[in-house]
DNA sequence: CTGAAAGCGCTTACAG
DNA sequence: CTGAAAGCGCTTACAG
């Protein structure tokens, strides 16, 4: 049986009181109490139930994340940088995959809700309007991070989406590319999808070039997508020179269409990508592309959730193309 | 305020355990009263507290998983694995970093033990002997996944290594190379590390072959480490035709070096990976390898922990391989 | 410096 | 069918 509080205050002879002072270090006994009382700690084998103490104090340092999907490297740096900052805290967090369409993600909050978590991190998924309200029935410290809502004052951490995507058919542009193709995410995804596109095209429009429906095609950020949006893509736009992905994932799709094909990366097709996960250092050519700093808004979302809470602010974490291999500057 | 079970009997008239009961969907309670207190429920918004049940069941219906590190997709896979599992049977699952070299595996051991988990699985690390000293006296079931200490009985679930890689110098064999080199995980790895290199030389002295030791270097399992284990290998043995690697990463850094080099993968030179993760199907060539089932054992590892606990089993998972396109049968 | 006691929000015999 | 009461293992005023 493991032992309590109880059993460790009747072998040293004071109350539970003391010993409970001694265990969480606070002021009140004189040395030689503590030394007893420690001697049996050790002696018994205590250890405090976190649990109980969780019940008086109404807390259990504990943290939610709530993401979609588990796969794809872009959720592992992220839950990295969450697990650190919370580690850091002494706090533990719990996972909960909500499913690719958030099936579960009612549930999880509520079941979040009842284990009493300090706060709650939503990953990237579309923000529905009953998760707005079930968030806010929660009544607890929420943020979102790579996600956010535009209706509802809920603190997130993210990168602009339009701009990053900007930058990057920008960087397009700058090495002389006309004919630009684009990899979307999926269609309708206001978080992802949408504004990654409107950059896009943006940046033709800005540049004088023209842009038309044919240059995008649509997957779902994943590799197999990637590859038959790439076919597509290829056969629609067949003057395209470059394409940007709004994955690396997809990106990486591009390059293996392109092998297969036998077209040369980047000597007759360039392809820059978006997030800079691991992946992207290690396909041949190594990929270009949009870099996101995937780790610290992680870290930040754990920042914000457990101590500026009350200042709710949201945060736009900074995005830049780190240049690999894969993009080539056109002669002409 | 949250409104407690307290509340719900006041503002209904019956007894709290009355509530309890129907709560928690217990015989003993009229069809009218049920009602009543469901509509009070409803009105108050009131949701049972977790922490609370947990005291006095004295458990909390979660599992911890200790890994050494989140990065690589073999770790997301794995997790992937393990939270679906514990959410079929309605555990949550705390996610703890130990560090590649199990720095905090203790302090993570005594805390989960604080928070009353129902169960740890560990995962992928190598088990120091103070490991099992503070697993005994955890008294809580323990699974180990893709690890195992060959000298206490504690649950394991994983791949017989030495066999699967044996598997894979035999694959390569069979299709006539006869100069193979092997890129090895960490040098004193006894998990994932020397279990691998016996495989592979087993299955050089099987077929008549020599085996020296400069036919083996020696990386950390990760990308960057196999480009160096790699460049290595080929000088000091440049006759190789095929290269085993202990980890798609470092497979696939072999792929990138020769790449780099214009070395025709595979027509000047074959690699097979280990693993099996989703970066195998996404790098061109596409990687022949030793496939895991990753998600598998992470989901068995959970009904081990949850349902099998007693009969103390240790499961050995099949592994096959993958035939992808990086791996040429040699002509003469 | 130390202890008795109330209380955190539940569940569960036990008695009716 | 229903309730009073004890108890889960702690923390924390309060009193001395």
């Amino acid at each position: 049986m493991k032992s309590t509080i109880k059993d460790v205050a009747r072998s040293a002879n004071v109350s539970v009181a003391t010993v409970s002072r001694i265990v969480n270090g606070q002021p009140g006994y004189s040395e030689k109490t503590k030394q007893a009382v420690l001697e049996v700690v050790a002696r018994l084998g205590y250890t405090p139930n976190a649990i109980a103490r969780g019940l008086v104090k109404k807390t259990s340092s504990t943290i939610a994340i709530l993401l979609p999907s588990l796969t794809g490297s872009f959720m592992a740096e992220l839950l990295d940088g969450v697990v650190a900052a919370a580690r850091q805290r002494d706090y533990n967090v719990i996972i909960c995959n909500t499913g690719e369409d958030g099936r579960d993600m009612l549930k999880y909050l509520r079941v979040m809700g009842e284990q009493q978590v300090g706060g709650i991190i939503i990953a990237s998924a579309e923000i529905k309007p009953e998760y707005v309200t079930a968030i806010f029935e929660l009544k607890r410290p929420v943020v979102f991070v790579a996600t956010f809502s535009d209706r509802h004052q809920i603190p997130y951490v993210k990168v602009d989406d339009q701009q990053a995507a900007y930058q990057a058919t920008r960087y397009l542009i700058d090495r002389r590319h006309r004919h630009i193709g684009m990899l979307s995410g999926t269609q309708g995804d206001h978080i992802s999808g949408t504004p990654r596109v409107r950059g896009f095209q943006l940046a033709l429009e800005d540049a004088g070039l023209t842009f038309a429906p044919h240059q995008v095609t649509y997957g779902n950020f994943g590799f197999p997508s990637g590859l038959k949006a790439c076919a597509q893509l290829i056969e629609q736009f067949s003057e395209l020179t470059a394409i940007f992905a709004a994955s690396d994932e997809m990106a990486v799709a591009a390059l293996a269409y392109a092998y297969q094909h036998g077209i040369h990366v980047p000597r007759q097709l360039s392809v820059i990508g978006y997030d800079d996960t691991p992946l992207a250092q290690m396909v041949t050519p190594a990929l270009t592309t949009v870099h996101q700093p995937i780790y610290d808004m992680g870290a930040k979302a754990v920042e914000l959730l457990l101590e500026r809470q009350a200042a709710r602010e949201c945060i736009i974490m900074p995005s830049w193309i780190t240049e690999r291999a894969s993009v080539a500057t056109l002669m002409n």
